[in-house]
DNA sequence: TTATTATAGATAAATAAAATCCTTAATTAG
DNA sequence: CTAATTAAGGATTTTATTTATCTATAATAA
């Protein structure tokens, strides 16, 4: 069980759009050079972001990704419920009538992950760090 | 991101055998059939319990798995770590000096679920619960 | 109109998970 | 001692998922 490389990239040019200037959009090219991913492969999961309303994206000459109104509030799980998808981490696949013991005590133990990613912003991240792209 | 069904066949058998006579070895045999999965996939996954310490196998006739000594204080988080590893669940990708602010959160939320898979061991689940099988 | 930039569909390649097959080794009942 | 039973382990296959590429289309600004 692993986080994908997907949510990574999607991590990280979050945080490179929050700490950049806000307002101008930045291109696909430059967000996938930085982190040595094909620029294809990387629209495909910016446009998950778009799609979950996070940034927007202008097309055309000087277009790119910009953040949306809200980004204060975007969340780390925000981002990767949008990747991710958000289905749990656990299905148990015994047939053991309505509810499983087992499948109770690890999703609480989801939430309990969830609730610390629902409760760090990247702005926050911005905030307390020096970032270094 | 999902726990694999390895795991849930894992946490599934140990629940089994906490319940269960806690002497008379069980047969992979009856642990599959109840789990519906097959014996020999079944067995990979019970032998790598057994490389851990928390079960023991016993061959030949009348032989099968059953509970080490110390089986009241297996938590959830041994038998994952068992079958998944101990990795931790992301790793960031992008090389920006030392530690990675992206991934210091992550860790941390990682930690949160990871307590609380601790604390939960199997004899809790077999005391709280009305097992059905 | 041309260059630039995102979107999207199809497909390929790489990796990981789930499962099977077959052989070997250990043990116990007869 | 022998035959039946049971786990361990190596090799391989199947299936699913992730990662990535290629190509075509659409939008926009200079």
């Amino acid at each position: 069980m692993k986080f994908s490389k997907a949510t990574d990239y999607a991590l990280h040019t979050m945080l490179f759009l929050t700490a950049a200037t806000p307002d101008k959009p930045v291109g696909v090219q430059l967000l996938a050079e930085k982190q040595k991913v094909s620029p294809t492969y990387l629209s495909k999961i910016l446009t998950k972001l778009v799609k979950a309303g996070m940034i927007e994206s202008i097309t055309g000459v000087n277009g790119g990704y910009r953040l949306k109104r809200n980004w204060e509030d975007i969340s780390f799980l925000d981002i990767i419920h949008a990747i991710e998808g958000s289905a749990s981490l656990f299905d148990c696949s015994f047939d053991h009538g309505p509810d499983c013991p087992i499948q109770r005590v690890v999703l609480e133990a989801e939430e309990k992950m969830e609730e610390h990613l629902r409760n760090k912003k990247m702005s926050d991240l911005v905030r307390e760090t020096n970032i270094v792209f």
